[in-house]
DNA sequence: CAATACATGAGAATGGATTTCATTTTCAAT
DNA sequence: ATTGAAAATGAAATCCATTCTCATGTATTG
């Protein structure tokens, strides 16, 4: 592997003696207390997961990576995604054929709006709706543990798009 | 292919002068109102899809109809139900990284309740959930299409077997 | 019955995810 | 710092559900 690269993450730190910049829980950490060994691609791997966009598949987290790191296999970040899954540091969602969607966990809870024309995601939470899925698993005797919920439809601006659309299909 | 097989459907028509066995809409008229041939193939899905268990995969269905009429493929089921998914006729339900899982969509609308340990599936309708579903959507200005609900927890049962379980270890 | 547009089956291809395995790296004990 | 055992890695092979391809077969129309 290549260890000649010079760049070192922001938020990992290069010695022990801590005291970087905040960096919230270090990279380090996480891994330790995961029981793992430390290596340069977990921690690539948390950073990029940690700093990136909210939503991402393993793909552009290898992509990501593979900048930095030119030598990190597909293997490594699916292995370390499925880890970081299995301790619910990450989120993997699953949905159509499509990848799987994972997003860092350590936010607030919430559900997905999608619009199925462009693609857009919105995040929202519903105090009301987690209540009532907890009440119908416990009336069938079902210990609640986790739920998928994912809303469907055509944002504002998609839905501007097909009126005009419309519009000038009818003037044709 | 082999035409040999005497053997004929309990709904498909074997005449075109209807009066079988009720039948509620026979395969024939859901084939054709979709502006396509009929055949064989596609009635025999179609039985096996209306009157089989309420969830089935891809595989269910191909190993049904393969006990009757050998020589199906599974392009044609993958093919049908893809057009009985788009159509509407069938839900289409995909989680995690296991098979699509379908079902006859004439009956009521209604969300999943799935066991994590033993894998058994509750159905459930929630007016209260589906309204505020509507308005999570109408709050960001979306018009909902569709969603995916589904609970996981651990039903009655499994919750006893892990009560038990922890008692064996306990008393080691 | 012939013409033809559509449907089918077999197998190859796809694509995301996982596994395998030889090699490399970490890290605790020197 | 050195070392050795266990763990981690990358590359490639593999898996598996699903889709595609295409030569052949079949339903439907007239």
């Amino acid at each position: 592997m290549d260890k000649s690269s010079p760049l070192q993450l922001p938020t990992s730190n290069s010695g022990t003696t801590g005291r970087t910049r905040k960096a919230s829980v270090p990279g380090k950490k996480i891994i330790r207390d995961l029981g793992l060994k430390v290596t340069t691609q977990r921690l690539d791997i948390l950073e990029v997961v940690r700093s990136g966009p909210n939503h991402f598949t393993a793909q552009d987290v290898f992509e990501t990576v593979v900048k930095r790191s030119p030598d990190i296999g597909f293997a490594t970040v699916y292995r370390f995604l499925r880890t970081l899954t299995d301790a619910s540091f990450v989120t993997e969602i699953r949905m159509g054929g499509m990848p799987a969607r994972y997003e860092w966990a350590a936010k607030d809870h919430h559900d997905h709006l999608t619009c199925n024309s462009c693609g857009k995601i919105v995040e929202f939470e519903n105090e009301e709706i987690e209540r009532l899925q907890e009440k119908v698993a416990l009336r069938f005797g079902f210990l609640l543990t986790s739920h998928v919920l994912e809303l469907y439809g055509v944002c504002p601006e998609c839905r501007q798009k097909k009126v005009s659309q419309a519009d000038a299909e009818n003037s044709r």
